[in-house]
RNA sequence: GGGCCCAUGGUCUAGCGGUUAUGACAACGCCCUUACACGGCGUAGAUCACCGGUUCAAAUCCGGUUGGGCCCA
């Protein structure tokens, strides 16, 4: 018996399409194109089961737009650069970033990247992926780069970018800049020093709690909950610090907690975060009381030059002998330390360079007004994120494997000298500069920043439509069809990515954006590898394939988080399997292409009017994006309208020599739903469509034919093959019911009822085959008891039509009795409680009748208002 | 603390103003209909998170509460 093995088809029809070239985009073209701002994946490691999903999803629309005729632009691409693989080239090789010279170390995550790349490639073809390797592009690559350090030389001349001060997460030992990711939380017991403080004007004592006395020096303000009673009175009064006597302002801010230690908060530049926030709301100045190696700076007097650990205590110790410390309490906290080295993390302000982008709202908003976002509530997202901005973007980071910043500074006045377009890419650090001196004397050095590497992945959009490289291409592709991404990064990606487009280009870069969700561990939580729930999608891919893998992708709502359901799988696995027998089953009887005849059974007509219904819904979801709706209708139709009823109706038929119509409709109908399948399965549709229509079909591969024509709706056929529909699978449930096999013969099948003969004509000979019917006979009236069993309000009738009654009215219907119900097929008069007398027509209720026999061998159910009897 | 999203049988999910509230997986029962037992038919299982409002009518619209998710502070 023949059986669908995905393990050897999947990888046999991923090396053919690799051989075929289909995916390939054709720069020579006349075809509309559909470009997909692919993103990038990081070089960093193996898939998960989040990256399975997302790049899934995005197939989705590559193949979606292939089988509908355009051209389309799905770059397979790789990022590499930035501090994740920076941190695991460290840890691989046992080094630190500093202990090696720094183009060595640079080299080393180039090379890491590379080995994981080939890798990566070859998990996207297990899954499926139609991405295209001929406009490959890689993040570190010079070709890239030399872009990123163009844009930014454009910007930097049109007065865009601008260096300034900006605090960082800084670790002292280290001496380098961290990615907030890099720093870890552990819980650290210290002390909680109370510390008096004195009121200006009065000279009183305020008693303040600290952890860090040594931050005294750069005191800025101090804070009280606005709803603490007994501190509000100094609220707007000065205060005179211990030691440095510096004159600080009492604020009131509702996130003190009145509870701990005093209740009293002093805010210095900067402690941590939330000082930050406050030094920004209050527009302070960001002094600097400790440097880059953790010592105190000259604005810590006495303690300047000590490392921060060492000054706290002399100051503490001072603090004691001059009585300013009343006393010390133990406390256990959570501080961010290096992830490396555990030192505590400092927040330091160190000169950054920045893009302007506060200053462009309104135009970031214009733009992304411009643009088509699915789902639609994703436009509020980016909208909210953009009016909150409070600061312009810091585009600079003191690290190594990036983009370098292509800027040389004077070592004396600090004068910019520019890199030149045609020097590009450059790494300032190595090669020189096209001038050595500066007109005041000193010399240009190299930068050592480096670019954040959304400056790079901002002008994904630019790269793809040839920016700077083919004027001809750019105009024609740019901007772009499609940016997919998930929703996490639309505050960074989508962002910047919009506002780079507008400082270049002065334009949007895509037309529409599709946003997924995220994949979360089985019982809805977020999956992290701290808390040992990460799902790694290899042996899911081992255990049920690609095609199982892209249907589960197919089950989530776009924009939405899903709880990973292996079920999926299993389904999926079962779906192929169904869907590869079912095209065996027409291949079986279709040994050439069926032509259109001239006439059909109404089944037939029925299933084609069905299926082009169909095709234009999948068409409508698969426009939207809504590929989990599409794939719904897909597998729906398949398996149960083509599958369980119309296939069941005409086996009887399909191989005779002289039917045509059968063999007509479940090739069109088969082939059509097999290249709609192939969005989301496509190995098994690919497997489906060699082994039973290449041979009559021209296209090499069902992923390069064209989308599926759509027959033109019939609605009488329609109704007539719906009732064939239903009595027979009355007719098999009933068999079923009775523990009859369902090929069990029946002696005589009538079908009675006013519309019976019309809705049966020509449908005869495929229901009495079906249902191994000796008879079949139709009938308008039987003479057997016919009785109304129940009557079935119309709520959306009767509300309009009665409003406050109509309550009442189907409460009442329920309750009539059997001479009530008898008289019903002409209306019915109803008296309310209220004494009231209503007359209701026949609109307002559907009756189900049964006939009841004394005879035992006969029995009957009720479809379509019909009444099907059947004689064992 | 702020913005956005979500809450439906054991689990996951469809529906988003009048439905006997979809379907899948799991469970149970029956049936090997020569495309498929990775199948078919059926049974059981849901006061549609909670509270209030609008409406003749609310799972569906509005407000609030609780719980969860993403991002930000």
């Amino acid at each position: 018996m023949a059986q669908y093995d995905w393990r050897e088809n999947e990888s046999k029809w991923q090396s053919k399409w690799k051989e075929w070239g289909i995916h390939r985009f054709d720069r020579t073209s006349e075809r509309k194109v559909y470009s997909i701002d692919n993103p990038p994946r990081y070089a960093s490691g193996n898939l998960h089961l989040g990256h399975a999903y997302g790049y899934t999803v995005i197939d989705f629309a590559a193949r979606y737009k292939r089988l509908k005729g355009f051209n389309v632009f799905y770059p397979l691409c790789f990022d590499t650069n930035g501090t994740p693989v920076e941190v695991r080239v460290e840890k691989v090789h046992g080094v630190k970033a500093t202990d090696v010279p720094r183009q060595q170390f640079i080299k080393m995550c180039a090379e890491f990247a590379e080995k994981y790349i080939a890798e990566m490639t070859k998990q996207f073809e297990m899954l499926g992926q139609s991405m295209d390797p001929s406009i490959y592009y890689q993040t570190d690559a010079h070709y890239y780069r030399r872009l990123t350090q163009v844009s930014f030389i454009r910007m930097f001349k049109k007065g865009l970018v601008y260096k300034g001060h900006f605090p960082i997460n800084w670790c002292t030992r280290c001496r380098t800049a961290l990615a907030d990711a890099e720093v870890d939380y552990e819980h650290r017991s210290t002390k909680l020093n109370y510390i008096r403080f004195k009121e200006a004007d009065t000279g009183k004592d305020v008693l303040i709690a600290t952890t860090r006395p040594e931050l005294l020096c750069t005191c800025l303000l101090v804070a009280v909950n606005p709803e603490d009673k007994e501190k509000e009175h100094l609220v707007g009064k000065e205060l005179v610090t211990p030691v440095f006597n510096r004159r600080v302002k009492v604020i009131a801010d509702a996130k003190v907690v009145p509870e701990f230690g005093t209740g009293t908060l002093m805010i210095c530049s900067i402690g941590d975060k939330d000082d930050l926030e406050r030094i920004m709301k209050y527009e302070l100045p960001l002094e600097k009381g400790i440097d880059e190696d953790g010592k105190m700076t000259e604005l810590a007097g006495k303690y300047a030059g000590m490392a921060v650990v060492d000054a706290r205590k002399a100051i503490i110790e001072d603090m004691k002998a001059q009585g300013l410390l009343v006393k010390q309490e133990p406390l256990e906290q959570n501080i961010g330390t290096c992830w490396r080295c555990h030192t505590p993390i400092e927040f330091l302000k160190v000169p950054q360079w920045f893009v302007k982008s506060v200053e462009f709202k309104e135009q970031v908003f214009q733009k992304i007004d411009e643009i088509v976002w699915k789902p639609e509530f994703m436009k509020v997202r980016i909208k909210d994120w953009v009016e909150s901005l409070a600061w312009d973007w810091v585009v600079s980071r003191q690290r190594y494997f990036a983009t370098a910043i292509p800027l040389w500074e004077c070592d004396k006045c600090g004068d910019v000298l520019l890199a030149e377009e045609k020097e590009c890419y450059v790494d300032p650090t190595v090669k020189a500069p096209l001038k050595r001196t500066c007109s005041c004397g000193g010399m240009y050095v190299g930068s050592t920043d480096v670019f954040d590497t959304w400056m790079d992945s901002s002008i994904s959009p630019l790269y793809n439509t040839f920016w700077e490289r083919d004027p001809e291409a750019f105009g024609r592709l740019y901007p772009m069809s499609m940016r997919p991404q998930s929703h996490d990064i639309i505050r960074t990606w989508a962002y910047y990515t919009i506002l780079r487009s507008l400082h270049l280009t002065g334009k949007k870069p895509w037309d529409e954006v599709m946003i997924h969700g995220f994949i979360m561990a089985p019982d809805g939580r977020p999956m992290h590898t701290s808390d040992g729930n990460v799902i790694d999608p290899m042996p899911l891919l081992d255990k049920y394939g690609g095609d199982a893998m892209r249907y589960y992708a197919a089950t989530c709502s776009l924009g939405m988080d899903h709880a990973f359901k292996e079920q999926e799988l299993v389904r999926g696995n079962r779906l192929a399997t169904k869907a590869w027998n079912i095209m065996r089953m027409v291949g079986s009887a279709c040994k050439e292409k069926p032509a259109k005849p001239a006439s059909m059974h109404p089944v037939d007509a029925w299933i084609l009017s069905r299926f082009g219904r169909l095709v234009h819904d999948v068409e409508a979801r698969c426009e939207a994006y809504e590929f989990d709706r599409a794939m719904a209708l897909v597998q729906d139709f398949l398996w149960h309208e083509f599958a369980d009823h119309y296939i069941e109706l005409v086996k009887h038929r399909a191989y005779a020599e002289k039917d045509e119509g059968a063999r007509y409709a479940l090739y069109t109908v088969g082939l059509g739903l097999l290249k709609m399948m192939s969005i989301f399965m496509p190995h098994v549709a690919e497997d489906a469509y060699h082994v039973n229509f290449r041979q009559f079909e021209q296209p090499v591969s069902i992923h390069v034919s064209p989308w599926p024509e759509a027959p033109a709706a019939d609605e009488e056929s329609e109704r007539k093959g719906e009732a064939a529909r239903d009595i027979v699978a009355a007719v098999r449930a009933w068999k079923a019911a009775k523990g009859l096999s369902l090929n069990a013969p029946i002696t005589r099948v009538e079908v009675v009822g006013a519309e019976a003969m019309r809705l049966i004509a020509g449908s005869e000979e495929d229901m009495k085959a079906t249902l191994k019917a000796g008879q079949l006979s139709v009938l308008e009236k039987v003479s057997l008891n016919e009785s109304v069993s129940r009557v079935k309000p119309v709520h959306a009738k009767l509300g309009p039509a009665f409003k406050r009654d109509a309550k009442a009215l189907s409460e009442k219907m329920a309750a009539l009795s059997p001479e009530q119900l008898a008289g019903l097929e002409k209306g019915i008069t109803m008296t309310l409680t209220d004494g009231r007398t209503i007359e209701l027509g026949p609109e307002f209720y559907e009756v189900e009748k049964s006939i009841s026999s004394e005879r035992g061998e006969l029995e009957s159910v009720s479809v379509a208002g019909l009444a099907v009897l059947m004689y064992k």
